[in-house]
DNA sequence: ATTACTATTGCAAATGATTTGCATTAGCAT
DNA sequence: ATGCTAATGCAAATCATTTGCAATAGTAAT
């Protein structure tokens, strides 16, 4: 029995095989999969598998704060494994990589936000577009 | 003549007053309302006014960098009109209230990031999700 | 192992946000 | 004042996500 599913069960949760799978998928995307290409890869593995688990899952891994759902600026959402140092996304416009960068905001804007501000801070994301080496150089 | 009509006919668009009534109320929303809000608001005023010219009245002022969309992580979009000091929101997960702070987030991110990752930043935002004073107090 | 309880699944249909096609209307340069 | 064509309203389409429900399958208790 391992981690996974000794952390489901402690949640009072089931660990299915769809979960299973689910969760494998996003750990291997490493980061940044949407939910339509989690349940496209994970259909490879499990043809019936429907779309609605996927959602279900997604809200279920969030709650239980095993995976991150990034926003792109797009109207659908991105996930990832919760990592364990802070880090950042930087979104290339042109050709839509996905670029880790390590800045401890979440602390920098505690110090400066909480006490000025009194607001206390759950969640903090940065959001970060642009272009890519390749992608600057192609649109010269 | 004034200065949104001319920065319109500039960008050779037209300046109709359906898209004077949507920029008015951006403006006097102070800042984040949704696409729907703006309808409905619009709407009093002009009862024959469609929702997808609201909408298409968003992306273009988005495009012609006179409003920023605002992406607080729901599933839907906020509008403000382009500040002249960069500012960010905290929202609280309670009441919803949305609160400005400054903060040159932009400024620390090009000089860590650009040089680091070869980037070319164009947008940079930041969500801050938690609670207020009010709502922390009800959750007591 | 077997059983019983009920959470989870697949499917189809519903919902919410946004976009698009098209005939009509109305800015704006002349 | 006129004509060109961008912009509008409306309805229907699309995309992302959620929900209701009967069938299925984990899990705790036997």
């Amino acid at each position: 029995m391992n981690t996974s599913h000794r952390k489901l069960n402690n949640a009072g949760k089931r660990f299915t095989h769809q979960r299973a799978l689910i969760m494998d998928i996003i750990r291997q995307g490493r980061g940044h999969l949407d939910a339509d290409e989690i349940f496209l890869r994970a259909r490879e593995m499990e043809p019936r598998l429907s779309l609605s688990t996927v959602y279900r899952t997604l809200q279920m891994l969030k709650e239980l704060d095993i995976v991150d759902e990034l926003h792109f600026g797009e109207n659908h959402h991105h996930y990832e494994v919760k990592p364990t140092q802070e880090h950042h996304h930087l979104v290339c416009l042109g050709c839509g990589r996905v670029i880790e960068f390590d800045y401890p905001l979440s602390r920098y804007l505690k110090r400066e936000v909480t006490a000025l501000k009194d607001f206390d801070i759950d969640e903090t994301e940065i959001r970060v577009a642009g272009y890519c080496k390749q992608c600057r150089r192609d649109r010269k």
